[in-house]
RNA sequence: GCUGGCGUAGCUCAAUGGUAGAGCAGCGCAUUUGUAAUGCGCCGGUUGGGGGUUCAAUUCCCUUCGCCAGCUCCA
């Protein structure tokens, strides 16, 4: 939920961070000030500090100025200045940083205005609150201290970034503390472990991660939808080696434009091996490998395939960043005529794929070029020309979407779909690019209707991401409770009694014949303990087993997070399951953690 | 990579400049149970690694590794 600039709350934000900054100038006067903006979650404000800061002791300390600062209903009063008295100002009270903004300001022709609260003065855009007597009494705390680049650029110095929370109310700040909490509980990382789905192991690797046995159902039931809906559409399907020769990457471009987030190379017979960080180049080999007519086209060729990127080490996180990856790929080579039609069903897939799974809190980033960044290839002709076939496509097919400059690959622009996980980071869940450069790299061509040379177009898409994010995303979508379909296991018999094992193990068998993922509990826990390990284990179905149902072949049937509870034919639970699995329902079970 | 923070048993967490403790999990024995933890016992740690200060370091200092938040980057 973005807010505008005239919302109170966003006005409050802002005055609470200038709050901030007042507070920290009490405290260090030699602090330097940064930029101090609104946030969606409340605000910050960047300092560089005349020495060494610990958060333990600073933020309460700040935030008791800041309490008190707010309990004195200061006013917030604008001034403007001419350009030249603005810049004396700040060169006077030595804001080196605000002197650089100035400068910018005053060269685009903009008015500098200031903002007075009490003793504190900012150089600022606004708005702001009339009065800090606006905001409520505990609605706003201190959050986090963390560094951040002068203007997001890491050849810049390093400031202190302070994090605050601020809402309307302090009910609404308490909510959003408990909601966070909660939100952690559900963290890919922590259920990931919990659930015994992967491991990143030290001796391994950073970023590396060791998918476990119930991980790898979850990828195989991936790899299975994914199979299925690329056979449908018309997909073949391919497999390429995890090394390469440069030469390859030299055609392709990669080590002129990728070359910071490859693993460097071995080197074989005085030549250089790469790890592949994309499987493009690889299927523009399979392409080229013979004579394609029109008639060939469109050509889908379809991998999970393996790539391997040198990420920087503090961007790991979990299964969301890592260093190894396998991804849902795809590569459509179309004539100019089939390009509308085949992105359209790009991302009719992905509707599809997002419906299965209930995804609903994505948006759709058309991701752009931007000439004065050097990474991308620079034709302009071309980049306007494929930026507006997206555009139209998505326009016809009426998907909102925000266009944003500088996101693109290198080769062309992309449609992002764009998902916020648990903890409310943004990331790329899936894209697709449409690419007018390696055509031309790897020649790649076919003959049309008049015997002549054409350059296809390429299409990259990926829809199901890579298995590390998406399964992240699912763990969290799911809270682990996974429907049927996905879970590792779908099926926990509880036997009542010892003596009822056989009668499990009957079953087990018929289930384990229909390649259902079954376990019986015949460890020697209590009856009650093995309920609660059921459940605990968020597996989607239990089957209670007992004198009463082994007699006329029954059982009873208890859903993840469900209380009333079934007893039926083992047939007809038999049918039912199968049904569950082959339509692939997302009968989302009620997760205790959804409730907020 | 950068800034800051955190590393105690498989997990969750205690404790202290003077020989490290609990619950859960695991293992064993007993129990054979109809809807969310049966009882008893056992095992489990060079307190992330290395170095230093000290009579003595898990605790203080340095260094290194890993993790977390943010920045940069990104599927």
């Amino acid at each position: 939920m973005k807010l505008n600039e005239n919302d109170h709350l966003y006005r409050a934000r802002h005055s609470l961070s200038h709050l901030l900054a007042s507070a920290v100038k009490e405290l260090y006067p030699q602090a330097q000030l940064g930029i101090g903006p609104p946030v969606d979650t409340g605000f910050y404000y960047d300092f560089v500090f005349p020495e060494p800061v610990a958060a333990d002791t600073l933020l309460p300390a700040l935030e008791s100025k800041m309490k008190d600062l707010v309990k004195r209903k200061i006013k917030f009063e604008r001034f403007e200045l001419p350009g030249d008295e603005a810049l004396k100002k700040l060169q006077a009270a030595n804001e080196p940083y605000k002197v650089e903004l100035c400068r910018e300001y005053i060269a685009a022709g903009e008015a500098i205005s200031f903002y007075r609260s009490g003793d504190f003065t900012d150089m600022c855009e606004g708005p702001h609150i009339e009065t800090t007597g606006e905001i409520p009494k505990n609605s706003f705390a201190l959050d986090t201290l963390a560094g951040a680049y002068w203007r997001g650029d890491e050849k810049n110095v390093m400031m202190t970034r302070i994090y605050g929370l601020a809402f309307d109310t302090a009910e609404e700040l308490e909510l959003f503390k408990k909601r966070r909490a909660l939100a952690m509980e559900r963290d890919h990382r922590k259920l990931g472990k919990q659930m015994q789905i992967f491991h990143i192991a030290e001796e391994v690797g950073k970023g590396l991660p060791l998918w476990l046995p119930n991980g790898t159902v979850l990828r195989d039931e991936l790899e299975k939808l994914a199979q299925e809906a690329e056979f449908r559409y018309g997909y073949k399907r391919v497999a390429t080696p995890h090394i390469t020769r440069g030469l390859l990457y030299e055609i392709s471009g990669h080590l002129e434009h990728y070359k910071e987030s490859m693993y460097p190379p071995m080197m074989l017979d005085d030549e250089a091996y790469y790890m592949k960080p994309m499987n493009c180049p690889h299927h523009h080999m399979i392409y080229r490998e013979i004579v394609r007519s029109y008639r060939d086209l469109p050509l889908r060729l379809a991998e999970y395939g393996s790539v391997y990127r040198y990420e920087k080490s503090g961007e790991l996180a979990g299964l969301l960043r890592v260093r190894g990856m396998t991804m849902n790929d795809a590569h459509l080579y179309v004539t100019a005529d089939q390009v509308r039609e085949e992105t359209r069903k790009v991302m009719e897939l992905h509707k599809y794929y997002y419906d299965l799974f209930g995804l609903e809190n994505y948006w759709l980033r058309l991701s752009v070029h931007d000439l004065a960044k050097d990474k991308f290839v620079d034709n302009i002709a071309s980049w306007e020309q494929t930026v507006g076939i997206l555009r139209e496509v998505l326009k016809e097919l009426g998907i909102p979407y925000s266009e944003v400059a500088g996101e693109a690959a290198f080769y062309g622009p992309k449609v992002d779909f764009q998902v916020t996980n648990v903890v409310g980071r943004e990331e790329t869940a899936s894209t697709n690019q449409l690419d007018f450069t390696s055509a031309e790299r790897f020649d790649l061509t076919y003959i049309d209707h008049e015997g002549h040379q054409q350059r296809p177009y390429i299409i990259h898409r990926a829809p199901l991401g890579t298995h590390e994010r998406f399964i992240s995303f699912l763990i969290e979508h799911y809270g682990g409770a996974f429907p049927t379909w996905l879970a590792p296991v779908q099926v926990v018999i509880v036997p009542v009694a010892p003596a009822l094992f056989d009668f499990a193990y009957k079953l087990r068998d018929q289930l384990l014949a229909l390649m259902i993922r079954v376990e019986v509990d015949d460890s020697g826990d209590s009856f009650n303990k093995k309920i609660r390990n059921a459940a605990t284990s968020k597996a989607p179905n239990v089957l209670i087993v007992g004198q009463r149902e082994a007699q006329e072949d029954k059982v009873t049937h208890r859903r993840y997070g469900v209380t009333e509870q079934t007893t039926l034919p083992f047939a007809e639970f038999l049918s039912w399951i199968q049904d569950e699995i082959r339509l692939r329902r997302n009968s989302k079970p009620v997760n205790p953690l959804d409730k907020m």
